[in-house]
DNA sequence: ACCCAGGGTCATA
DNA sequence: TATGACCATGGG
């Protein structure tokens, strides 16, 4: 893992797409509900659940963690996974409040606050790390399967390592920037896609990447 | 009809 | 520690 050879894939993966302007929502709340809504589940679903919360004024803490499971399951149905996610929300929700809201998570240590989001049913390395970097802002390099395909093509990688080996290790390599990690995770999400609608099947991401280092 | 998506938990060996 | 079952919708 070369210091070199992140920030080349970063330059390149920019040029070809620009800035992403990543995470899609319009507060802090509603990236949180969409890191759990979009736990292996496609983006336009998690769209479709979001505007269901939306619509039914629903998208806060209060009226997600007052809400019946029944009720809050229908509305994210869309994403999948329902009654597990209902769950899952609900589990952050709480968190959330006993932690005191965004003021009080604001003077929290990244490190402390990622392992208290891990303690959490439900949110494992990739959600925590989501939320912190696109909610809380926080430099956290979010490792996803895109993130892991790309890279291990690239032989940056071997692709086995664990999901706190890889964080840390690209993470050592560059600089605590937030702007460039949130760029980043979206830009490979983004050339992901692309992928995806070159080939027009899905037959994912097997292919020869046509951006080369 | 089959495969996958911007994962995570839990039981088992 | 490392697999496997399970959760479930919608688009290709």
């Amino acid at each position: 893992m070369k210091r070199e050879n992140l920030e080349r894939v970063y330059q390149r993966l920019f040029e070809a797409y620009g800035p992403q302007h990543w995470w899609p929502a319009e507060s802090q709340f509603e990236v949180m509900v969409g890191a759990v809504l979009t736990q292996n589940a496609a983006w336009s679903n998690v769209e479709k659940a979001i505007d269901n919360l939306k619509a039914a004024d629903s998208l806060e803490l209060e009226k997600i963690y007052n809400s019946t499971d029944e009720k809050l399951a229908e509305l994210i149905r869309p994403s999948g996974y329902f009654n597990v996610k209902t769950k899952r929300l609900k589990n952050l929700c709480r968190w959330f409040e006993q932690q005191g809201g965004f003021k009080a998570v604001e003077k929290t240590k990244t490190n402390n606050l990622r392992n208290s989001l891990l303690s959490v049913n439900g949110i494992g390395p990739e959600t925590a790390d989501d939320i912190l970097l696109y909610a809380f802002e926080r430099p956290v390099f979010v490792i996803d399967a895109y993130t892991r395909r790309l890279f291990s093509k690239l032989d940056l990688i071997n692709g086995d390592e664990n999901y706190e080996t890889l964080r840390c290790d690209i993470e050592a390599e560059l600089s605590p920037d937030v702007p460039l990690y949130n760029e980043y995770h979206a830009l490979i999400v983004r050339h992901a896609k692309e992928q995806c609608e070159q080939l027009s099947k899905c037959k994912h991401c097997r292919v020869e990447a046509p951006i080369v280092i």
